[in-house]
DNA sequence: GAGCACTGC
């Protein structure tokens, strides 16, 4: 730091400190107000029961009066002929009757028995029938916001009545219901929202909750939640619905709750397993040691560290025997099968074998990632039958594909032509296409897994559960009889977990903590000892240890004030903590726009022939700022510039991004903008212009982002002419190759923040952003006096940051200042510390654009 | 010298 900037800091500094400003509590006057009007309030309760109670039963009639006229309505008569033949609807009385004998009830059901769509409306029929359809208030939970939708559009063309009468969705962003809706779909997440308004779900008559065989988190909390209060709402219904017919581990956690199954309504799929496919294709599998020394038999045990059990376990079956009915080229070709890579070739074959012998049908091939897709596609290219592009129409399915947002994934191809839709998992659940008769599926997905002694997320390819497999099959019998070749062997199969681990034992735990300390329920570690399958302490530790580290929650584990911000926020705590400060220090539009990135997803899509443009269209946003969150700040503004324009769809095309996930993020600006405004940060009549005045200061920008996403951060340091990266947990670590900052020798700024680090094939930052050591000294964690000499540490003494004594002793001070002022915001939002913290805000921003130090 | 499962408030 230059003595003339010490200076100038100094005296900005020194200016702002005497400026105490007062309490401005007004509070003290108004207990009397309150008091009169709560009298006032009892007798128009009064009245307005009385006449509720007369309103109330008139509805009931005129419900009832209206249900009747349906079930003979001439215009719904097919529909009610349908609704007829689902074998839900042989199950309806004794469903019922167990509802109403049983506060909780488990229904079990496969795909196509009609559960999710016919449940509730017999609840909702039963309850308008009894004369109690005004009273009646019946929620079902869906996991996906698509599901929550379609059933309810589905349930309202079956009653006659437009979507958000009777029956209504209730979405992230997006409702349709009235006062008259009874039967609300929501996703489980809207419902966990509700509860902190409503921890008692008064006012519900009935809550279903639909998947819960997914063992998503939502759900899983959700269940625990549901447990403690069932003595509490002893006139609740809860009905759980699963699609697998194991629903014992539901019904035991609910003290042996009665189950009910019903048989599903599916087109009958054949199976074949990678022996019988090896047999039809004549496919020889190649071993992947045969290159080094040209036997193809196995080298057993050779990698084992790299294999997992299951691969390893089908390694020590005698080939020649168990597969004794099958040729000789199957076993050489099973002898060389390797579980931990897979085979392209294998794959290939199988389609163009379906194509040349099978009978017409869209083919659905289950892949694990980009990886596969893109080199599939480039086999397809090369191969004579298959590259026709007049005979077969191949589509890429993929979540970061531009595909996505496409409808040709879902119409009916010209005749003639045959569909191939190379997929993910995304097309296990999220999407489904109809016409479908042959699945391939190679029996593997990328999981993510939570090692929680490293604090590091896993990105890794699996195995998946016998449920998914499963799953992956039916998706082959939607509108006729189906094939599912699975491109592993029966043994495989057989020794599949039953099921997938649920999510929470698979991810970080902070903001579930933190949902839990809202909703206060009690002690973390306790409540989530309640789980069906509760998460590991460590993992439970580190979430808790984070959001103290944040300043979340305090060393007794209760929330802080600014907790209970986070709490509010629907975001992970970091990026909520990020949000905060850019409304504080005057960076509110960059940070709603970050925020929405990082909690939604990048909107940058990943095109499979043209990955250099899209590469260069990112770093292009980037500039030369060296961060992947202004890459997505930059594109965002040029988006909403070119949709004042007019020139949205072209900006999106010409720049590989994807206009609805940009949608998505200016929604979700909107919705944080209002919860801010709620909490007292933004007063929306104050105008943008109130709270951005550091907006185009990247300096600042890049600043809030070091506050929000400490202790992410990783150290810079050069190696020669390149630069290599270490973090406190796991040391060395890279840059992932698809952010700006990949492939940058050098690096003007000691230190990266990131927001997400994952092991795949090694350990990656996938977004960061380059930071100096006063955005790090200022806005990071909390400056601990170094204990070898004078300098200063941070993260537990893994960062040291040294310099003359006055020049610390000015940091120290400034960072008090800013602490001061910090806390001050966030104990009363709506205090204006604009006057007050003028002086302190100008040092900084001073200071953050002085010379850096040489690293 | 490389790489990007999927949901959701």
């Amino acid at each position: 730091m230059s003595a003339e900037t010490e200076t100038r800091i100094g005296n900005l500094l020194n200016s702002s400190q005497s400026q105490g400003v007062s309490s401005n509590d007004a509070s003290g006057a108004s207990g009397q107000g309150v008091k009169q009007l709560s009298a006032d309030k009892n007798i128009t309760k009064l009245v307005t029961t009385l006449e509720i109670d007369s309103t109330k039963e008139k509805l009931n009639i005129e419900l009832k009066e209206k249900q009747e006229k349906m079930k003979t309505s001439d215009s719904l008569k097919a529909m009610r002929l349908f609704r007829e033949k689902l074998p839900a609807n042989k199950m309806k009385l004794e469903f019922l009757r167990a509802v109403a004998e049983n506060q909780v009830v488990v229904v079990s059901g496969e795909t196509g028995c009609g559960k999710t769509t016919q449940l509730p409306q017999f609840i909702l029929e039963e309850e308008i029938s009894s004369l109690r359809g005004a009273d009646c208030n019946i929620i079902c939970t869906q996991p996906r916001r698509i599901s929550a939708i379609s059933v309810a559009a589905r349930i309202s063309s079956e009653r006659g009545e437009s979507l958000g009468e009777t029956v209504g969705y209730q979405i992230r962003l997006e409702s349709k219901r009235s006062a008259q809706t009874r039967l609300l779909f929501c996703t489980t997440g809207v419902l966990l929202r509700q509860l902190v308004e409503d921890p008692k779900l008064s006012g519900v008559s009935h809550l279903l909750v639909d998947e819960i065989h997914e063992r998503g988190m939502n759900e899983d909390f959700l269940l625990i939640i549901i447990r403690d209060l069932l003595p509490h709402r002893p006139d609740l219904r809860i009905i759980l619905m699963s699609a697998t017919i194991n629903a014992d581990l539901f019904s035991k956690y609910f003290g042996n709750a009665p189950t009910i199954h019903i048989p599903g309504l599916a087109f009958p799929v054949t199976e074949f397993f990678l022996e019988d496919v090896l047999e039809k294709t004549w496919y020889s599998i190649k071993s992947e040691f045969e290159n080094f020394n040209g036997s193809s038999g196995r080298r057993r045990r050779q990698q084992d560290s790299k294999k997992d059990p299951l691969t390893l376990s089908f390694e020590d079956i005698d080939i020649d025997s168990h597969y004794r009915t099958y040729s000789m080229a199957t076993r050489k070709s099973l002898e060389a099968w390797s579980g931990s890579l897979l085979d392209l070739g294998l794959v290939e074959s199988t389609i163009e074998y379906i194509c040349r012998h099978e009978s017409d049908g869209a083919i659905l091939v289950f892949l694990t990632g980009w990886d596969d897709i893109s080199k599939l596609l480039d086999k397809f290219k090369v191969n004579r039958f298959l590259g026709d592009s007049s005979k077969f129409l191949v589509l890429p399915l993929h979540g970061s594909m531009p595909t996505i947002d496409q409808r040709e994934i879902f119409d009916r191809p010209p005749p003639n032509k045959r569909k191939i839709v190379l997929a993910t998992n995304i097309a296990e659940s999220s999407i489904t296409i109809d016409d479908v008769v042959y699945v391939i599926d190679c029996g593997k997905a990328k999981e993510t897994s939570y090692d929680a002694l490293n604090k590091l997320a896993c990105l890794l390819p699996s195995w998946i559960s016998k449920a998914s497999a499963h799953q992956r099959r039916g998706r082959a019998g939607r509108v006729q009889p189906g094939v599912c070749y699975r491109l592993y062997p029966k043994l495989i199969h057989d020794g599949m977990l039953q099921y997938q681990l649920p999510e929470i034992l698979r991810t970080p735990l902070q903001e579930l903590c933190l949902h839990i300390k809202s909703l206060q329920l009690g002690s973390v570690g306790s409540f989530l000892a309640k789980a069906l399958q509760p998460p590991d302490s460590v993992a439970v530790q580190n979430a808790i240890e984070l959001l103290k580290t944040i300043g979340a929650l305090d060393d007794m584990e209760e929330l802080t004030p600014l907790g209970r911000h986070l709490c509010t926020l629907p975001l992970d705590p970091n990026i909520g903590k990020m949000l905060l400060m850019g409304s504080i220090f005057q960076c509110l539009n960059p940070a709603l726009t970050i925020a929405a990135a990082l909690a939604h997803r990048d909107p940058f899509v990943l095109p499979i022939n043209r990955k250099e443009d899209a590469d260069a269209a990112k770093r292009s946003f980037a500039s030369d700022s060296c961060s992947d969150h202004i890459a997505l700040l930059k594109a965002f503004e040029g988006w909403k510039d070119a949709k004042r324009n007019g020139q949205d769809r072209s900006f999106c095309w010409d720049n590989f991004l994807s206009p609805v996930t940009l949608q998505m993020m200016d929604d979700m600006r909107m919705q944080f903008l209002d919860l801010l405004s709620d909490i007292g940060f933004v007063d929306k009549s104050m105008g943008a212009s109130a709270y951005n005045q550091y907006s185009h200061d990247l300096e600042m920008v890049c600043a809030i982002l070091c506050a929000g996403l400490y202790p992410n951060v990783v150290q810079c340091k050069k190696r020669g002419k390149r630069t290599a990266f270490f973090t406190k947990e796991v040391g060395k670590v890279d840059i992932h190759p698809a952010s700006v900052n990949a492939g940058v020798h050098l690096f003007p700024l000691p230190y990266m923040v990131y927001s997400e680090k994952v092991k795949t094939t090694s350990i990656f930052i996938r977004d960061s952003t380059n930071i100096s050591d006063y955005a790090l000294l200022l806005f990071g964690g909390n400056l601990i006096p170094s204990k070898t000499g004078e300098g200063i540490e941070m993260l537990g003494g893994y960062l040291h940051f040294s310099a003359p004594k006055t020049t610390i002793e000015l940091i120290r001070k400034l960072r008090g200042e800013l602490d001061r002022l910090f806390k001050k915001k966030i104990e009363e939002p709506r205090l204006d510390i604009s006057k007050e913290g003028k002086g302190v805000v100008a040092a900084v921003v001073e200071l953050l654009h002085s010379q850096h130090v040489h690293y």
